[in-house]
DNA sequence: CCGCCTCTTGTACTTCGGTACAGTAGGCGG
DNA sequence: CCGCCTACTGTACCGAAGTACAAGAGGCGG
């Protein structure tokens, strides 16, 4: 099955065709059926999303790897984003151009070590924290403690609290004192800061 | 130049040895000079940060790939994020393996399809949302509301935004009211989330 | 069985937050 | 110049939040 090349620049890079011999050249209005991979020459000026938002229902379970002649991060998160395989130069040697058609084939995804150390940067500060600290303030409270809270950190005030779990208002601020207590809080408010991961806890 | 494969599990994997039938093998202590790439194996229950930053040193421009026994999304956040240019599973089948050698070889990073989509997903949240919601809040508000707005969803009480505002109670009070009025909360518990993004002005 | 924890509720009190009804002062555009 | 907005402040009041002191019921391990 060979490749299919979108390209509106007309001449067609020689690299491309080193890379692949028996490529399908087309503009990019008009896929062609058929094909394995569809490689898209991203028009210098447009937006990223866009194109491939177009490009999208046409692909019909073809894997799209999206070339630029000056790859930026950014477009490349796009890119990758609304649902391309790969995102490379559009200037890389045949051997590389190969070397991305084989991992995106196998099901993998393509892009290069700036940006995956962007996304790395990125995960860093928002994954792995809240995933330990997202339960953090949950260990030291009792169950119904913790049900109180979270109706709290949404905005609830004792008494929607009360009608809520079904007590009286005087247990709601039973379980709030505790808990404002022992989590070194000084009012609801800084309580709801810790339980939505906005401050932590003392 | 033949991989090198560090392993504190004496048993040589089959799966190893079919893809790389010159590969050199060692313990992780001593890494030996030479070769392409460094393979690990993750030893079990312990921290990838750890064992990755101590090979770091000796790696001399080589790139490392991780192996793990049982790969998690979080200690291939890990191990990417100490240097690594791969994250796999130990078990892969040899083809997948000479695949990754050849992505890193080439300078590329292997990650599996559920991190990719891990990462898009957070990216996505983190980048594009905040820039539009970020500020939405402060439209309606006058340059004073907004300082005060602040300071109130870091948790600070009236008293403590007058002291740091050099106003009065009363002012603050009345910054306050407005805020809510304009924003639709109830009280500064709700203005807080719209304040932190956790909610939407209504 | 007895202590310990959890969940529950009561009364009473203090403090804080929020609002109602004011008023003064400065800037800015029609 | 005169509204209008912004910023600021005062007194007073009400309700919510939070604390102090207390106590009963049920479960669970030593």
């Amino acid at each position: 099955m060979p490749p299919i090349f979108l390209s509106n620049d007309a001449r067609q890079r020689e690299s491309w065709c080193e890379a692949f011999p028996d490529l399908i050249a087309s503009r990019i209005e008009k896929l062609p059926a058929g094909g394995a991979l569809v490689w898209l020459l991203l028009p210098a000026g447009q937006s990223a999303t866009a194109v491939i938002g177009h490009l999208r229902s046409m692909l019909a379970g073809r894997s799209l790897i999206v070339l630029a002649d000056q790859p930026t991060e950014d477009e490349a998160m796009a890119a990758l984003a609304a649902g391309a395989a790969g995102y490379c130069n559009g200037h890389a040697a045949p051997e590389v151009l190969q070397q991305v058609a084989t991992v995106v084939e196998n099901g993998g995804v393509w892009i290069g070590q700036g940006l995956m150390q962007r996304f790395l940067a990125v995960s860093a500060r928002l994954l792995p924290a809240p995933a330990a600290e997202k339960t953090a303030w949950r260990t030291s409270l009792t169950p119904r403690e913790q049900e109180v809270a979270v109706a709290l950190a949404k905005g609830a005030s004792n008494k929607e609290i009360a009608r809520q779990l079904d007590i009286t208002e005087r247990t709601v601020k039973a379980h709030v004192g505790a808990t404002l207590e022992k989590l070194g809080a000084r009012d609801r408010l800084q309580l709801s800061l810790i339980i939505n991961g906005i401050e932590k806890p003392r």
